[in-house]
DNA sequence: ATTCTAGATGTGAACGATCCCGGTAACGAT
DNA sequence: ATCGTTACCGGGATCGTTCACATCTAGAAT
């Protein structure tokens, strides 16, 4: 049987039924003082008997506080996004918010003023922009920032003095990666990068670039190519490589993924990783460990990120109001290298 | 700058701004009749001026009718149900609507009245009930529907009829799967199956046991496993029942990641695949095209599963208060096997 | 000149709760 | 007997919007 659209008991039926006033009923809700024990139980009966449940929408619009926060998103197809919004749902749950989540179409989405005005319409406590740098996705929302009049935090950007903003360091998370290549003795280190309008392939990028130079390796264009994330963009990026960077003895790829792909092309041309070529992904997906061989790769935590996003906003949102101009705290969290078969130098 | 917390800009003090009543300032912004143009491009302009918008809030209050659907989900860290929301936070945008997200703590929980209460209380207009039936996390969903006043649809589950649910045919899929095994000369195939309390799991687990049977191959209990999802377990898995069924030559195993593993474990052993062991997985994840070999599997767009499950709603949402009982639609999708190398028998 | 009509606009109630304030009863202190 | 205090309870305004209905004006019809 299809759900049936009864009406809702509202606050005043259970004053009448209780035989007392609105008000008492909102005190009995809300535990406030000043009612005598006999009128509670009662009141208390009452509720339970009609299964009455207050309309938070009601509450929401006198109180000008909606203990709802409005999460925008990218590509939850993805496995990171995914991942970042689940730490942000459970971590909310905890803390006894509600998500209003909203998608933008793309990444690199350049105008999502009509999604965000929509989140806010529904008078959101607080905004956690969790879409990656991308492009200039990010310009326009910091531009119209000051009209905003709820409290931001955002996601995986580059540290701007005077936002709220939390993120990995995905600089220092690349540095680990080729150091590591370093160490295990590999010189002729490969790069496949990500797509380079998103700040985090940047980033691993630039780390990538500036240990070799400073390790004594000059890098030359032929050393490194660009994928797009996807496996399939994977694949060509290690075929191009391979062919204009043959000497090369160790790849840093930019994420996992792609990462897979790389083996699966090493293999399909005759070589042995880690003999011939090491590799070391990024992210840390569940299933690298499973790969053949195991892939060693740099760890992020992005439940956690997405926790960290929910407990710095509500911070700011729980703030006495002078407090809030303070200086917003920026949260830096540190990726993690796992070292797994895949880049381990062989004896001899 | 941190976000100043101003004042909301109200329909009144526009209509004040505009010197005309409340009233026709509402006239203007819903595009009703009866409105002298001259007036109206004078409302508009304050409201331009005053960068006003409405209090969706408020609209909901009075009109009843939110305009958000309530999603129930668990488990977003794989990205099965992720994509599936990625679906539904699409199609739900492009209908106008918006998505108020809650996780559950885990997938077999079998009380989330509280969290579900939580969503109802801020008035969604329906709810997508997109937890895997897992035990019998869906029993006291169904006891209390009656006593839920909006529209219900129910993801990935047995259908049931009087319930409106949109579910992909995991038997099918795992009935394609076989059979093409079969078809291609396999006969000592084996079974990884998911956690059986999983209905998805079930499902496909005695779609194996029943294409078999009717192939006049009896099914011993040697001759499958039980892992939960992860390539963790799949491993495990992978390692048992090479053993315990050491002749076996083709395995179907329940998901991509467990299949992974599979993969991985047989080359450790020395087995080659396809040619001493073929391999098909279920879901169908992006990367699959990717293994050593190429996975052979059983692709399901989850994408999709969540766009209908919403039109599903959608439709319920406004469709005419007496035909609502007519029938709720199950909405039924049919997967497709994706033929790769890993299931190829080699000539010879 | 009067009535009718229709378009343009305003008024008050409502949605479901909370908040501020004021009123009553009981009690001890003076 | 009067006063002051405190626990208990209710009335009315309020949040920001829409809805049903009333009012007013101008022009057409009688």
């Amino acid at each position: 049987m299809a759900a049936t659209r009864k009406k809702r008991v509202t606050i005043k039926q259970v004053a009448e039924e209780a035989e007392v006033s609105i008000q008492t009923v909102s005190r009995v809700l809300n535990d406030m003082p000043h009612v005598a024990p006999a009128t509670r139980d009662r009141v208390l009966e009452v509720i339970e008997r009609l299964q009455y449940r207050p309309s938070a929408l009601a509450r929401s619009l006198i109180q000008q506080r909606s203990h709802m926060v409005g999460v925008i998103t990218a590509g939850l197809t993805y496995i990171g996004p995914s991942r970042t919004l689940d730490g942000i749902a459970t971590q909310a749950e905890t803390m006894g918010y509600s998500v209003l989540l909203n998608e933008l179409p793309t990444f690199a989405t350049n105008d999502a003023k009509a999604i965000l005005h929509g989140s806010l319409a529904r008078q959101v406590d607080g905004v956690i922009w969790a879409v990656p740098e991308v492009d200039n996705n990010r310009e326009w929302v910091l531009d119209q920032l000051a009209d905003f009049h709820v409290p931001f935090v955002f996601l995986t950007m580059n540290p701007q003095p005077g936002l709220p903003i939390v993120s990995y360091d995905n600089h220092a998370g690349a540095r680990m990666a080729v150091e590591h290549l370093l160490q295990q003795g590999f010189r002729r280190i490969g790069h496949v990068a990500g797509p380079l309008v998103w700040w985090e392939a940047r980033e691993r990028f630039a780390a990538w670039s500036e240990v070799m130079q400073s390790a004594g390796i000059p890098v030359e264009d032929r050393m490194w190519t660009e994928g797009n994330w996807s496996s399939r963009s994977g694949e060509a990026a290690a075929r191009r490589l391979l062919d204009q960077y043959p000497e090369m003895d160790a790849v840093f790829v930019a994420n996992d993924q792609m990462a897979l792909s790389m083996l699966s092309v090493a293999r399909s041309q005759g070589l042995h990783v880690p003999r011939d070529l090491a590799v070391v992904g990024f992210d840390g997906i569940a299933e690298s460990d499973y790969f053949s061989p195991p892939l060693t790769t740099v760890h992020q935590d992005l439940h956690q990120l997405g926790c960290r996003a929910v407990q710095q906003l509500i911070a700011m949102l729980e703030a006495p109001q002078e407090s809030i101009e303070l200086e917003p705290a920026t949260v830096w969290l540190e990726p993690e290298l796992i070292v797994r078969e895949s880049s381990i130098r062989l004896a001899g």
